[in-house]
DNA sequence: CTATAAACGAGACGGTACGTCGTGTCTTAGG
DNA sequence: CCTAAGACACGACGTACCGTCTCGTTTATAG
């Protein structure tokens, strides 16, 4: 669609508060008011590139033997994002797109946060049934931790590198008890 | 200083992207070209107030026999901004701000989450030193994830919560073994 | 027009340098872009008005039998001008206009002076033909001189009166001396 | 004078309604106060600049045997003005000044009309003595004449050349009848 | 030969206006 | 019918000057 592909571009070279309709419209070929008839504002447009564009490279989570080794591939694979200019520009803007409109901050976490939690919780549950992780483990708040240091490394421009992710894993998934009497 | 209390008041009323020098000026009843004088953006206009005005509640965190309970206290305090929606309205706005803009980012940085981060990690290595916490405790890493829960709290709306906060620090600041054999 | 109506009172209370496009826009209703979109310049403004707005009393000239009645009388409508003030405000707003814009000088040269001239041309040539002037009048400077005056009256707040013009009209419109013989 | 220099100097480069405190101060390397201190507007400065500079080429007129000969060489003087592209828009900057500001205008008046006007005065008067005018001129109308006309050049840019100055001359001062018939 | 005062350059200040850009609404042609 | 094109009233941008107002700093007397 030319004009999610106009936006895009638009948002990776201007960031988010220029973000302008009327370069929009002009740069896809496109009336205003085609624009305006079907997203009422820039949050709507920004969520539905989002949503659409598979902008996040949020894959499901590896299932190999070790879960430490997944969970770590997964996080070095969205901290890759951080190498690529366009798309770490990209994602500052949804950022802070986010963080001023509630309402995209709601759609943004039904349509991405959501999916991202359900697959890491996913295969941390699965661990934690195969006795690789605690039986205790808040595999709620720990998939959050993860997600949060994704924010976290964004917005503050941190490289979401092997030694850091290496150093998360180890503290948020430890290994039970019962794992070193076994 | 009336002018950064009425970037304040704009900030939380009206958000990042629609702040305006114009209105600001207004409110301090003050020229326009005295604010582009001092601050040549609206970011270093809000890094200022930011910087002067006190507004992140990160006050040093308190040191009793129980450090798990002092992590836990400052974490529901930083939280408590959630309850105040002028406050947290600011907040948003300047995470806003700093995830659009990398000097205000790295000015953040500098001034407000170094502080913070050197705090807790003061907190957490003197935990270390007295042996209530784990000798090999990423201290770095685990404060990071603190503040980096602050912000995923903040940015997805989630209330910082006692059950939040209490499973934080279970999670992340466990037992030491030599203190489970004691 | 709103817009040509908001010029002239515009002109007529504050003068040619402090016209604004802002106040005009505001007295007319109007964006401000609407104004630039049409009239890049104040003086293109000015100039439409003058030109639209049948500002100058510049009527055709008499034909009576007697040339000379006709001029005086012509001469002397044009000078009625002074008596009013918001008349001769916007006068002497777009006199100044004119002496400092050579293009707004040169429309104004196509569309009102060329006119003033032609009338007043035509009615002298006519009266040298009937052998009312004598047949070696300087037509053409004769009129320049009639406008001349009434833009010296205006400019140096001269009345243009009825002594003066009887006084313009005998030296520079002679009885033919063929008329003394006949 | 630095202040006076730099006036006319933005006056031809700028014109009237652009001149500026601003700009005049910095070019002569003079605080603004200085300039508010000794004249309280725009066309006080340009007031002073046109009395105390010497601006008009406004000299005595030569009294030769022939009035007509010295009334037009006078005139001409005065065209010259048109061949210089700095003193033409300073001429044509304050007659914008004069057009707008009433103040402006008595000061000119009598500081620079008044002058020429009894010089011309002087000579016409003087041939009318002499019998080479009629002594029903009407030396103080053709005075104004003269000088509108200069001024009518100068507003609508046409040359004040031989032949106008020629024609001029013809009309306005006519052989006395006395002379045909000696 | 200092004191004192004036005029000075510099430039900040609260304002008005500039000319431009973008907003969201509306109208007009054309495929 | 929906579209692109774009006019419109409006609000904000960042800049230029306005005229007023401190600031030190020369000068230039008057004590």
């Amino acid at each position: 669609m030319a004009i999610l592909d106009a936006t895009r571009s638009e948002l990776a070279s201007r960031g988010w508060d220029t973000l302008s309709f009327e370069r929009i419209a002009a740069a896809a070929g496109v009336g205003k008011q085609t624009l305006y008839r079907w997203w009422p504002t820039k949050a709507a447009l920004v969520s539905e590139m989002v949503t659409a564009g598979g902008i996040l490279p949020v894959g499901p989570v590896a299932v190999t033997g070790d879960v430490r080794a997944d969970v770590t591939a997964w996080m070095l694979a969205v901290g890759r994002v951080h190498d690529d200019p366009d798309a770490s520009a990209v994602f500052q803007a949804v950022v802070a797109a986010v963080a001023e409109d509630a309402d995209l901050s709601a759609h943004y976490d039904d349509r991405v946060t959501t999916v991202a939690r359900a697959r890491l919780a996913e295969r941390l549950q699965q661990a934690v049934d195969a006795g690789a992780l605690p039986s205790d483990l808040r595999v709620d708040t720990v998939t959050q931790v993860f997600l949060a240091m994704v924010l976290w490394c964004l917005v503050t421009r941190r490289p979401l590198d092997d030694a850091l992710v290496a150093d998360l894993v180890t503290t948020m998934l430890p290994v039970p008890l019962r794992g070193r009497r076994a």
